[in-house]
RNA sequence: GGAGGGGUGGCAGAGCGGUUGAAUGCGCCGGUCUUGAAAACCGGUGGGCCCGAGAGGGUCUCGCGGGUUCGAAUCCCGCCCCCUCCGCCA
């Protein structure tokens, strides 16, 4: 949600800013200053002639205690009722309808969010081995089991067996260390939300066909432990000393993926259920920016750390989601795919959740205002498994593992199973 | 799933149809006193929206949303949440 304030005093900058996105349609800004006019019309008829009748139900109350006949003003005053609720009708749909325009716009694109995908770094060698590179499904072998997957819940869903459990277990404790070495509170959320989470987090209106809904009990199965950190402190206002609030979430994440059909369709590289770490960061409005860096500088840690040559792109600003100013991805290099795949995503969300969301922060005398939040991946175990199997296969088959994950009771190597 | 109780300001806790945005206590902020601190005393102390340059004014807010009424924290309906007991259960 956008500034309203922001969007009246600076209508012009807030157009072009939405027009380097390209998915705003160009009269919408005026339409919703229109809609604000029209609020703050109603809204003062309304409040005026309540005004009056919170008067009129006081002058009855006192003629009542004097022992004199009211009737002929509660008569008047009858009157007087209808018509404040009428005006109250009418501002409060107003307001329904600005807050609906307000709601539909999606967040205004920071400076140097890139026109095209940019490519800021490589890291590592995209590299090719000199023996028939296997992709992650073949070098998995049974590990991976699509088939009793796809037959137990449909496509996209996979068993994950033997090494490759301890593998993901090990890569999620190792994660959740380095990341608490960060100030990062692990945290273990629910997967099942409310609807408003997901408006919060601007998911809705936006990105409604890929998410799972529960109908017989209106809960939505959030496709990131994203909804969930941001929802933690919804409503708050929290002290500025406290800040940063840095949580590291574990979850499993569900996606409908649809519209995907036929992409990526081997192994589990795009499937409805996977586990992911994630980073949230609520913080000082003036920070969120070298938050985002430190985020993006944390998923490079650990790519690095776990030996994956990679690259970072700096997303292109019509490709951000609704509630994104910014957004980082790292892409890592897949020998078994011959290219660069995305692997994590880091986006600094300023204050647009924050507003839905209602979490504000308050200097030690100073008013609640609110704050800026940012998200990063950092781990999706899938994906890095994958990333880590097609990186670390040798000419045999196998698969070395990296070291730094041993000690979290990962497997040293996966052998070949037919 | 069944039966009951409850949600009031930062916290505790009154009010249960009439000038109550809400007693009282605690906390917090400022002041007096003090060498300093404590105690005591005095004053202040939620948030949103609208108008206004500001001072200030108006309005909403007693879990959330509707309704009844001239008037609702108080009455009615729906929803959410918390607690107790029973049942079921990882």
């Amino acid at each position: 949600m956008l500034d309203l304030r922001l969007i009246r005093s600076d209508p012009d900058a807030v157009k072009a800013a939405l027009a380097r996105r390209g998915d705003v349609d160009a009269g919408a800004v005026d339409a919703l200053l229109a809609l604000d006019a029209e609020r703050r019309e109603a809204t003062e008829a309304a409040e005026t002639l309540r005004a009056q009748q919170k008067q009129d139900a006081r002058a009855v109350a006192a003629a009542q205690k004097a022992g004199e006949d009211a009737s002929a003003a509660i008569a008047a005053a009858r009157e007087l009722a209808e018509q404040v609720k009428a005006r109250a009708a009418q501002a409060a749909e107003a307001d329904r309808a600005l807050q609906g325009a307000l709601a539909a716009l999606p967040n205004l694109p920071d400076p140097t969010a890139a026109p095209a995908d940019e490519v800021v770094r490589e890291v590592g060698e995209a590299w090719i081995p000199d023996f028939p590179a296997q992709d992650h499904l073949a070098l998995a072998g049974p590990r991976v089991d699509m088939e009793r997957g796809a037959r137990l819940s449909g496509s996209r869903f996979a068993y994950l067996r033997g090494d490759l459990v301890f593998l993901e277990l090990a890569l999620v404790q190792w994660t959740l260390r380095t990341l608490a070495g960060h100030g990062f509170e692990p945290v273990i959320p629910p997967v099942l939300v409310r609807e408003e989470a997901l408006y919060g987090t601007g998911f809705l209106p936006d990105t409604e066909q890929q998410i799972y809904h529960l109908p017989a009990d209106d809960l939505y199965l959030a496709g990131t432990s994203e909804v969930a950190l941001a929802s933690m402190h919804a409503g708050e206002v929290l002290a500025a000393e406290d800040l940063p609030l840095r949580y590291a979430g574990f979850s499993p994440c569900f996606r409908r993926e649809a519209g995907t059909a036929g992409r990526d369709t081997r192994g589990i590289f795009r499937v409805h259920q996977f586990d992911k770490v994630e980073m949230f960061s609520f913080v000082h409005p003036g920070e969120s920016q070298a938050e985002h860096e430190r985020l993006l500088a944390i998923e490079e840690e650990l790519l690095t750390a776990l030996g994956v040559p990679y690259r970072v792109v700096n997303i292109a600003v019509d490709d951000l989601g609704a509630s994104a100013a910014k957004k980082y991805d790292c892409e890592a290099w897949l020998p078994g795919q011959a290219q660069y795949r995305e692997l994590t995503s880091t986006s600094n969300t300023t204050d647009f959740q924050a507003r839905r969301l209602n979490v504000r922060f308050r200097e030690a005398k100073g008013k609640p205002a609110v704050l800026h939040t940012l998200n990063g991946t950092a781990v999706a175990v899938g994906r890095t498994m994958i990333a880590l199997m097609e990186n670390g296969q040798q000419a045999d088959g196998s698969v070395v593992l990296p070291e730094v994950l041993v000690p979290f009771g990962a497997p040293a190597r996966l052998e070949p199973l037919g």
